[in-house]
DNA sequence: AACTACACGTGAGGC
DNA sequence: TGCCTCACGTGTAGT
């Protein structure tokens, strides 16, 4: 029962021996040989006999946790000081109070960071007023730009050979978008074509070599509900 | 007697618990002004008879030291509650944990804001700007296939008109990441042409507008440097 | 009644 | 020498 104690004294002396070393350490160095020397006192060479098994059990069940309870204390207040830096003494009240000043520093650096930061937004978008094509916000964005169809023709080439014609306003990320519609679709694209001489229109020319069992308006639909598709992505159960 | 100090000693931290008699506001006014505190009174409950006056002397002083050291160490942890926000519970070692955590979000927050805004800085008058957040909301697989230059020529066809030809090997999403990288470039594109007529290989031509101060061989840098960024995003902005 | 969390007084060591 | 900081064991509330 007391072995229990004991090896439970020892790791939390080892343990402190790992934090001395990190700091805090002419205090606990010392203070570890001293305790070293005074702690074995449940062991037989303190002449003290169980008289009252019941209350010394209870009171050094006291001790131990009392002793896990500071420990625990002493390692966040390490851990603290470790995400804290430039910190001037060792102090635990200088611990907390390096971490409160290094707190509101930072409130203030995130506040007058992210004043910045939406006056240089506000400022980008001023000089070029591209209204239609609004420039994106913060990260995730949840706005989405759908690609918005003009035009869209087949036309057979030769034998399963179609030619692509599809004109679509210019907005942002439509090339992308566009790519990625087609790439989903697992079409065999011989050619693909995306010109933008237009600012404001689009063109995405491709040839499409049709599998055996495909044929034009077949394609057709399949791309239409592909960019439907990619326009309202809530709808996420589609297979292809 | 010493009860009544000990009372109100006990309920400096309950009130933390419970209801503020005696706590908020004088708590922090003991912060700021440090130790011109309130209960540290050895004279009156000091019941003791004072007949060796050398050592109870120098023992009382000493008590009521490491009651204000005490005191003191509690107010800093009060007042690092306090600059903490989503406190979840009111243990001491609890406060130092949220800290610990919210410093660290802190941390995080910050990076990320930085990343943003000299993302925007150079977007704004920096030659290189790149967008590194393209809409990358496929939930596809996590694997990269890197884009695979094979060759990357340029050549003027007229004033400030650069001729882009650039061949690399066809993998998944190798379009998608092309169209990603330049776009990102915000350039000014009059044509692209993507030509897939081999099934291994990838042809890409773009006319490019350059503009003012822009050359041929900056612009050859900063194709090259996009695909590398874009092929490695866990190294953001910082490598360039 | 067992357990947690705390403040207290005390002794020890460093400046 | 005094002053400072610390860990310890203990008693005591609340859960």
């Amino acid at each position: 029962m007391e072995n229990i104690d004991e090896m439970n004294q020892k790791n939390y002396w080892d343990s402190i021996h790992q934090i001395e070393d990190y700091s805090w350490n002419e205090l606990q160095g010392s203070f570890t040989s001293y305790y070293d020397s005074s702690s074995p006192d449940p062991d037989g060479n303190q002449s003290s006999p169980e008289l009252d098994g019941t209350q010394s059990a209870s009171a050094s069940k006291n001790i131990v946790s009392e002793r896990n309870r500071r420990k625990k204390l002493n390692d966040r207040l390490f851990a603290l000081r470790a995400v804290v830096p430039n910190i001037s003494k060792m102090d635990k009240a200088s611990i907390i109070k390096d971490a409160i000043d290094y707190i509101q520093l930072l409130h203030d650096q995130e506040r007058s960071i992210q004043a910045e930061l939406i006056e240089l937004e506000s400022r980008k978008l001023e000089p070029m007023n591209l209204d239609p094509c609004p420039t994106r916000m913060n990260r995730s964005d949840p706005r989405v730009y759908p690609i918005e169809i003009l035009e869209l023709n087949l036309s057979y080439v030769e034998d399963k050979t179609v030619l692509v014609s599809l004109k679509c306003s210019k907005k942002r990320d439509t090339i992308v978008r566009l790519c990625e519609v087609f790439e989903s679709l697992k079409l065999n694209i011989v050619t693909a074509n995306i010109s933008s001489s237009s600012s404001e229109k689009l063109f995405n020319t491709l040839f499409i070599q049709l599998g055996e069992e495909e044929d034009m308006d077949n394609l057709k639909t399949k791309i239409e509900t592909a960019i439907k598709l990619f326009n309202h992505p809530d709808q996420t159960a589609f297979t292809m």
